[in-house]
DNA sequence: TCGCAGGTGGTCG
DNA sequence: CGACCACCTGCG
């Protein structure tokens, strides 16, 4: 028995915006401009015509307790696009091109879990890896649309495996660091913030600035890759390889509202580079 | 074919 | 503490 559930006056929503702009690697686009994905062990298909948004296998409870929160529809993004637009003009540009960005809550140990495999990757391997570890290892979640869904395996099922166990998902160097983080969770629980985050084997500024930002709701950590680093020196002169520079700027300009920054930058740049070729 | 990708850990000076 | 550099893999 699957359910519908229709939500009107949705604003400040794209759904390319949001499941594009790279927090998350488990949404795919359908012909008719839909996405079918799943969080929180739930797939579901997500259309939006208009201001209304219709979610495909979805109660009204489901929606109110896992997709109102994850697609972080309670906050005024018109606020905070208003407020970032009227720092410079890069940056209003950059709203205008990721209108539709919302920054996705997702869940914690999942977060973790992709930003790991995510370094040092490009986004078609890294959900190749995500899709696997979840088919190989994760526990199944049901089906929906002839398809087979999978959660991603818990931080105790990958702690007691080896980086040699998890060969078929072909993460590389990373496979190591997942085992050795998921013992460390395993053992001590999840981290709570940015400094018991960087005490996971892989996890590094970068890592740990998207996991703060995607999965605990710190909305002014700021990720520096090598695309906002791109942005940065493109919009406000500031060399490419100065991190620190960088991430003191963000701090003193956007405070709390950096991380939707450089979702709109991140978005922005690889747009425009995509336009290139 | 081959550099390089949404970095990190280890090892130097 | 800052500047290298190796590291798995597979896309473009």
């Amino acid at each position: 028995m699957r359910k519908k559930y229709i939500v009107k006056n949705v604003k400040d929503f794209n759904l390319r915006h949001t499941f594009c702009c790279g927090q998350c690697f488990r949404w795919e686009e359908e012909a008719d401009g839909s996405f079918t994905g799943i969080a929180f062990g739930k797939p579901v298909n997500m259309k939006l015509d208009g201001g209304s948004l219709t979610v495909d296998n979805c109660t009204e409870e489901d929606f109110e307790t896992v997709w109102r929160p994850y697609l972080d529809l309670d906050r005024d993004y018109a606020e905070i696009k208003k407020s970032l637009s009227d720092h410079d003009p890069v940056m209003g540009k950059a709203v205008e091109t990721g209108s539709g960005i919302r920054i996705l809550q997702q869940d914690l140990w999942e977060t973790i879990v992709s930003f790991i495999i995510s370094q040092n990757s490009n986004i078609p391997r890294i959900r190749g890896c995500i899709s696997r570890l979840a088919e190989l290892f994760g526990e199944k979640a049901c089906t929906y649309r002839e398809k087979e869904w999978f959660s991603l395996p818990d931080a105790g099922v990958l702690a007691g495996l080896t980086a040699e166990d998890l060969a078929p998902v072909r993460l590389g160097y990373r496979g190591r660091y997942l085992v050795e983080t998921a013992r460390q969770v395993a053992a001590e629980g999840l981290p709570r913030n940015k400094k018991e985050l960087l005490a996971l084997t892989g996890v590094g500024p970068k890592v740990a600035d998207c996991v703060a930002l995607f999965g605990m709701g710190q909305t002014g950590a700021f990720p520096i890759d090598v695309w906002v680093s791109k942005a940065m020196g493109e919009a406000y002169g500031i060399d490419e390889k100065d991190k620190k520079a960088m991430a003191r700027y963000a701090f003193e300009h956007f405070g709390k509202l950096g991380g939707f920054a450089q979702q709109y930058l991140f978005y922005y740049i690889r747009e425009k580079n995509m336009g290139k070729k």
